[in-house]
DNA sequence: CTGAAAGCGCTAACAG
DNA sequence: CTGTTAGCGCTTTCAG
């Protein structure tokens, strides 16, 4: 005697056998065409595509993935997306894989590690084909979880660190000292710094040492710093910071800013206030955005292709799929952008 | 005499099987600690804990899906990455939705309309829990799979626009009238406008097709027009644009651009012309950038909260997946931003 | 409160 | 070139 048959709710859609019914062929047939996979005659491809026409046929990925054993699911991890930056990464990444059918499944930390873990863990449940994270670093469980899936990772990274997957970037140290080396070499004594809590931004962090060490290197000290808490608008940040380093210490020369938003929000301040730039202000930030270059004296900058930046990482990450090698890490380099305010 | 099984590749990682094992316990069991659900004993639910921890078991959400016929996916659909105002949404989007344990998977269309339907059908194999899209317009073919896919939709568009799913938004069309009706009121008369190639962005030609109605009820016309090309970067279109304005039309009196970057550019021109803002030119710009508003003086533009936006399109999303009701169309509004430059 | 069995929709493997 | 069959790993249904 039969078992009656478990009802079960279904998706509700129409599915292969649909397909396969309203064609005339077997459901494997089907799944070749749509897949474009195998060798199938172009009598059976027009049926299948008439068939599938005719039903309103939508594949489920998801029943597909589980039978093939792995997604075209891309998991990426940005530490913000509020942030003028990282969209650019995103963007990038996005116009590399999505040609070849991939898409990308995002999550944002905002700086923090257990916010990272907890997206690494979420995300690796969806068995994606790769990973692409941008963090300066990990949690030690997460390490080891990224290790342990053996996922196909292309970190997006300070390449001083030592990476887990295939690592992608450039060095923000040597960014901060090459501007050191600058402004050590333009004269400037009387050096400040401004930054926005950089207890979250590691890098930040990490340019600001290379910044010291160049200055240093010199016989030069940094004679003033003032961190902006963060609630503050970056460019408001700038203003605000140039205005309490102007007060607190008039003597500075130039400033170094954590980044372009701030340092250009520090040059309005300057026009305002009447401050010549650079002659009695030097002043430089760090990203090599547009807008900073298109102010009256364009901001003297360092300038990392973002854009390209995610775009190399997901052609790595194609390539990790494809069973290729890529190098460990790739350094993409930045350019000191010599502008007319420093 | 028993088939002998096929084998089949599995995805490597531990299984339920395995954890059910581990715990001496069956693997419904397992599964419910792991969803929460349904009545579990203390000493059931350490005991799979327990197991969970020892084999380093990861779910698979693929699978889940598949049974549940429903994934926690998101789809996320918005015109670029690029631009300085979507990833905005995006985060906003994250952020309502990501507490709930939900993942956008999101895709960009560059504003065209067949890639958008591209998307649509990609997104849709994923069987999403919602769909969220930020477009002005869709092909019919596009309406149509989203009609039939039966998806929970969530669109952030224009909303003088009949929408399909649930709209969140504002109108751009009185967004560009309110600034018109402001241009009028405080005098200028001899106006100019200036735009990005708009064939691609609808919204900013609503606002340019508001901006003149409100112009025409006060008897005042556009007197000159310039569109960059597109490849140009926003800000140095600006420059470029009052720079053409001022040598083809020397008598306008105040120009309206479609996007505040556009605007900064060209208040930066106007700074290293010696062009008095907004004695001799106003300007005045559409999105409420920060940038905008920390300029010595303020950009007089429009601002909307395109963060509270993607917040307010991730509730609806999660409401709709509840199975509650949300209102056809949610107008969020905008409001005039009084600047100094206009 | 716990478990056995069926099956979600698809594709890999193995024939023909 | 086309088809049959057996799962992928999970959750639903039904039964205790």
């Amino acid at each position: 005697m039969r078992v009656k048959k478990k009802a079960r709710l279904r998706t509700g859609g129409t599915t292969l056998a649909d397909v396969a019914r309203e064609g005339g062929v077997s459901q494997i047939t089907v799944s070749r065409v749509i897949r474009n996979k195998g060798a199938i005659s172009d009598e059976m491809r027009e049926r299948v595509e008439r068939a599938i026409g005719k039903v309103g046929y939508v594949p489920n990925r998801l029943a597909g993935s589980l039978a093939s054993a792995g997604s075209d699911l891309i998991g990426v991890i940005v530490p913000s997306l509020r942030s003028i930056i990282f969209h650019h990464v995103l963007q990038g990444v996005n116009d590399a894989i999505s040609a070849a059918g991939y898409r990308s499944v995002v999550g944002s930390t905002d700086f923090r590690e257990e916010e990272e873990d907890r997206l690494v863990t979420s995300l690796l449940s969806w068995r994606p084909a790769a990973m692409i994270i941008a963090s300066f670093d990990h949690m030690e469980a997460t390490a080891h979880r990224l290790r342990a899936s053996k996922v196909k990772l292309v970190e997006i990274t300070d390449t001083d660190r030592a990476p887990i997957g295939a690592a992608v970037g450039f060095s923000h140290r040597k960014a901060g000292y090459e501007t050191g080396k600058y402004f050590a070499k333009r004269g400037y004594r009387r050096i400040a710094y401004a930054g926005q809590d950089n207890r979250k931004d590691a890098y930040a962090s990490r340019r600001y040492d290379g910044f010291r060490d160049a200055l240093n290197a010199a016989g030069i000290a940094v004679v003033a710093e003032c961190m902006v808490p963060v609630p503050h608008d970056s460019s408001f940040a700038g203003k605000l910071a140039v205005e309490t380093l102007l007060r607190d210490a008039p003597t500075i020369d130039a400033i170094y800013f954590s980044h372009d938003e701030m340092a250009i929000g520090g040059y309005f301040h300057c026009l305002e206030a009447g401050v010549a730039v650079p002659e009695r202000l030097a002043l430089a930030g760090f990203n090599g955005i547009d807008l900073g270059q298109a102010l009256p004296k364009p901001l003297t900058t360092v300038l990392s292709d973002r854009y390209e930046l995610g775009k190399l990482a997901g052609q790595h990450a194609l390539a990790l799929i494809d069973g290729k090698k890529v190098a460990p890490v790739t350094d993409v380099g930045f350019s000191l952008v010599k502008g007319r305010t420093a």
